[in-house]
DNA sequence: TCCAAAGTGATTAAATTAAATCATTTTAAT
DNA sequence: ATTAAAATGATTTAATTTAATCACTTTGGA
């Protein structure tokens, strides 16, 4: 039944059944031992799944504790960094918008313990803050993206144009002072543009490795955001001008 | 820093870690390595973490291979059953409707090969689904209910009835032929009706064990119901009564 | 066709974890 | 305050898993 390469047999079973054994997996692949380990030590270096002794489980939503895979995800620590900064803009009872992405989900791992009411467009950050029960979660529906997880479409929109968040963080694979917050698919650019109508304090998340580049469809006008909060990796005229604009730049460090 | 019980510690730490050690929670938790063993046993047999040799995690959205815990999951192997019989109605290009539930949840994991779209209120279903490409997967959003991890809310209320599924599977924890599908709050009962509002095929997918229970609130009267699959735990009077009516009865065994 | 390289499987030794047992401490009720 | 019961910790033993090594097979060029 060898239907196709053992890596993908492997992830499938992982997204069946949660955690997992080798000796289970063994079974599946119906390969040896070894090779599974093998093919484990992988799939942790690529940062999809987790270890421990006898135990395999896929990366959800939840980032891991270091593992072999912690500098494969780049701009790790730039982004806790910039969580960090983001938290601090919190308050309790607040309601505050989530865009989707690993930046905004480590800022919803630092209110955990905190009575906020939470908007957010991403599935992993729904659920995840739905465990807490001093928070509210609201999520904007939609059809799933599922290279992000989480929703787009204009039913979505509609919701976020019904809401007067507090704070909107807003996170983007691409920002530049001339074209703003850019995405690479006219859907996601409206969602990112919804987090940025109704927002009191309008909040981009984004490290630096990701200026100056830029996608399709322009988003949001960067003159549009209150704050942007980026790490100190920002060449020093880029610095220089990116503080001189209306919004207030906090360098994470 | 023993701020609550340790159990409840233990929990907040897998919320917050996905794969983790007894070594972790003795360091996390400032217990012995004997107690946290004990406590994990406790947790196991509640059915809300999964253990290998040396790993522990939580039980997210996929109930797993047998454990200690099956036998807990009352009426497991009947929700399995009620489960094969809803898959065998879905056909490859169909748009089925998934409410929250785990029976549901039975069903889509039944339909991870094909070529399906689904309309779900269920953050699980929604993020386990996106997980394979065959499936276009669209969640009502609105408010999460804590409890189910799902949507209520007026605003997924307004996507149901937009959309036109194939097929409609709810599920109930109480359902009886005078007072029909019943649900313990308002904002549940309106879900549910509305996902019976649209859908060509309405399937009930519930257990025996709900059957001649009700809540508070009225959601939809069985005769909206053009199927019900149900396990073979009825008695027979109730059997015959149910026969004679106009939706179809299947007995999953 | 042949060969080198990569991949795989089997075996054994080392490391890690779990279970069982018993002593000690804490808890709760009288 | 006393006592029984429950919970916890420590220790030893047993079970399981991993890593390391080597032999074998498959694969893809030359």
């Amino acid at each position: 039944m060898g239907k196709y390469n053992r890596l993908d047999q492997i992830m499938d079973y992982l997204k069946l059944h949660n955690l997992v054994t080798v000796e289970e997996l063994v079974i599946a692949t119906e390969a040896s031992p070894a090779t599974i380990r093998r093919d484990l030590i992988k799939l942790d270096q690529h940062g999809v799944i987790s270890r421990t002794h006898g135990g395999v489980t896929l990366n959800r939503f939840i980032p891991n504790q270091p593992t072999t895979s912690e500098k494969i995800h780049k701009n790790f620590n730039e982004k806790q960094l910039i969580a960090d900064v983001a938290a601090k803009l919190i308050k309790p009872g607040d309601s505050i918008a989530l865009d989707a992405g690993t930046t905004t989900l480590e800022i919803a791992k630092r209110i955990t313990q905190m009575p906020v009411r939470v908007i957010t467009s991403d599935l992993h950050i729904a659920l995840f803050l739905s465990e807490f029960k001093q928070i509210e979660v609201t999520i904007i529906g939609g059809k799933i993206d599922d290279s992000s997880q989480s929703c787009i479409g204009e039913h979505g929109r509609s919701l976020l144009l019904q809401i007067n968040p507090d704070i909107s963080f807003i996170s983007c694979n691409s920002w530049s002072l001339s074209k703003g917050v850019t995405a690479p698919t006219e859907d996601k650019a409206l969602i990112k543009a919804g987090f940025a109508e109704k927002a009191d304090k309008v909040v981009l998340v984004a490290d630096s490795s990701k200026y100056n580049s830029y996608s399709l469809f322009t988003s949001i006008p960067l003159n549009r955001f209150t704050d942007i909060i980026t790490d100190n990796h920002l060449d020093t005229e880029t610095l220089q001008v990116l503080q001189n604009q209306i919004f207030k730049l906090h360098i994470a460090s």
